[in-house]
DNA sequence: CACACGTTGGCTAG
DNA sequence: CTAGCCAACGTGTG
């Protein structure tokens, strides 16, 4: 028998987590592979898992199990490693005898996934593997971003990028999933070998089933893993949704179902205490890749052919929620371009101020278990570990507190710890919100302020938000919801609250008005100094300049 | 150099 | 419910 030519192939999910808006998936179909072997690598250092609370994991396990779920529909599966992609891999491909893989291109710069990548790449080069990348994580490719806008540079403002954004081409189609004719049959398959190592696998590498079949970091100590937790630590918790592109899908359906509730979508005037969130709760979706934002832009613009009222426009507008995504991702993707690694940090990252920031750890550690006393700051938090989400103000109102506004702790922290909660942790966003609100950069109004009481006082007076996820508190008549420490004694004792005993009292030394008047002059010094430090820098520039000439 | 503007502030007076 | 002030940021435009 003539030895065919192999075409075996290798699909990596990493984020990109679905079938539908899968070029990279397709990019490897349409080489009509003999074999198709779609892997993903549980991998306890990547960004997604290294700090992993029990609701990420949980999410991620339920991705894992409707990807394998979906792609078995198609008569084929989901192939799970386990440990280091950069050897797990290059292991698979001579194993299963790869002549070919393919995964969707990470853009943003993440250090740990630049890295992984480029050592798979060359190591695919050094075994003759041919390497299919695409982009579909953004609505533009980000590169696409960067050459159009050319010379003077990707804009750092909305406006800019907005501008930016009308002059694209238009937008590459979404892709519909693969059938089962796009996958190799493996029945009807003459290959006997293939069939054979098919057949040894069937009960290997099968997709975790529990949150606590997930890999810790190989390279870190057990107790400085940023979220140590257990079994016991995944009962009873509630996540705001569940994973996997099944559920995605129809989630996307029923968001829009109400083409005038989409038209007359403003991101500010959603409310943060509403039980069932007000906005669309499809972020984990889109942070994990089960969606993909081209797939949502198109479902947008046919709802809004349905509406009947005029439609609201970016940036608060549903379409412009997903413009902001794509601008973050450019943000990132820029700030990493130069100076490698540093978006998630303060060292290094050009958009970055330096703000001289405390540190408290009894603070920081009041404010992430939401033991604060502030009872509107203390829900927000608690729902975060609760259900692993908080409204958009919601975290805008903490991360105001947890830095300039009241705390004075690093943005850095706060970002470390919603990345280990939030269902929709995202390299990009959690990075741009962070030093958007702490002031430190894209956003410089620091004597607008949230307060941690009066904010969300007019949308739920009541304070049933409170009452959910504070229960302590939930016996407190409507005027003292929000500051119990108002209270008279002989209403807390009817109510069941013993301050610093069931509920702390306040952290902060005094009133919220008077500290953080003190922090906004703070902010002016660090501002000033800063103007100081781009002087000297400037001059020092032009000195440089001077001497060469 | 002046001025408008910036996804989503708080507060008071009317 | 709205307007205007608070004390006053940086960026982009003319």
């Amino acid at each position: 028998m003539p030895k065919a030519t192999k075409n075996n192939a290798m699909h990596w999910f990493r984020r990109g987590l679905r079938l539908h808006d899968n070029p990279a998936l397709v990019a490897t179909l349409e080489q009509s592979p003999t074999q198709v072997y779609p892997v993903y690598v549980l991998d306890g250092d990547s960004y997604e898992v290294f700090r992993c609370s029990p609701l990420r994991a949980t999410f991620l396990v339920e991705c894992l199990q409707d990807l394998d779920a979906r792609l078995r529909d198609l008569g084929s599966r989901l192939y799970v490693l386990e440990g280091d992609p950069v050897t797990t891999l290059p292991e698979k491909w001579k194993e299963w005898d790869i002549s070919h893989i393919s995964w969707e291109t990470d853009e943003t710069g993440e250090p740990y996934a630049t890295a992984r990548d480029e050592t798979v790449l060359q190591k695919a080069h050094d075994a003759n593997i041919r390497v299919l990348q695409e982009c579909s994580e953004t609505l533009y490719p980000l590169n696409a971003y960067v050459k159009k806008a050319g010379k003077k540079g990707v804009p750092a403002t909305m406006t800019g990028f907005q501008k930016l954004f009308d002059s694209m081409p238009p937008m590459h189609k979404v892709l519909p999933a693969p059938t089962k004719e796009d996958f190799p049959d493996i029945k009807t398959s003459k290959n006997e070998n293939t069939n054979t190592t098919m057949k040894n696998l069937k009960d290997k590498y099968l997709p975790p089933k529990k949150p606590t079949d997930l890999p810790w970091p190989r390279n870190t100590p057990r107790d400085q893993v940023e979220c140590v937790w257990n079994a016991n630590d995944c009962k009873n918790l509630t996540p705001v949704v569940h994973g996997g592109e099944t559920l995605a899908l129809k989630a996307l359906k029923e968001s829009l179902a109400k083409p005038n509730w989409v038209a007359a979508f403003e991101k500010p005037k959603t409310d943060p205490t509403s039980i069932k969130p007000a906005t669309t709760a499809l972020s984990p979706y889109l942070s994990w890749g089960c969606l993909s934002p081209r797939q949502v832009w198109v479902a947008l613009d046919e709802a809004l052919e349905k509406a009947t009222v005029s439609p609201s426009k970016p940036p608060v507008s549903l379409h412009g929620q997903l413009l902001w995504r794509d601008f973050n991702n450019l943000m990132a993707h820029d700030a990493n371009n130069e100076t490698p690694a540093c978006w998630n940090h303060i060292e290094g990252n050009k958009y970055c101020r330096n703000i001289p920031w405390d540190d408290d750890p009894k603070a920081l550690e009041a404010w992430k278990t939401g033991r604060t006393g502030f009872p509107w700051i203390d829900a927000c938090m608690r729902q975060l570990a609760q259900e692993g989400w908080m409204h958009h103000l919601g975290r805008h109102a903490v991360a105001c507190f947890l830095t300039r506004g009241d705390l004075w702790q690093s943005w850095e922290e706060g970002a470390k710890h919603f990345e280990a909660q939030l269902l929709d942790a995202d390299y990009a966003l959690n990075g741009f919100n962070w030093l958007w609100l702490s002031c430190s950069g894209f956003f410089y109004q620091y004597f607008r302020c949230y307060s941690p009481v009066g904010f969300q006082k007019k949308n739920d007076p009541s304070g049933k938000y409170i009452r959910k996820f504070v229960p302590e508190l939930k016996n407190l008549p409507d005027k003292y919801i929000y500051e119990p420490w108002e209270a008279p004694a002989s209403v807390l004792e009817k109510a069941g609250v013993k301050l610093g005993e069931t509920y702390p009292r306040p952290i902060i030394d005094g009133d919220h008005k008077d500290v953080s008047k003190d922090n906004m002059s703070r902010m002016k010094a660090a501002y000033d100094a800063h103007k100081a430090e781009q002087a000297v820098a400037s001059s020092s520039k032009t000195k440089k300049q001077r001497t060469s000439e």
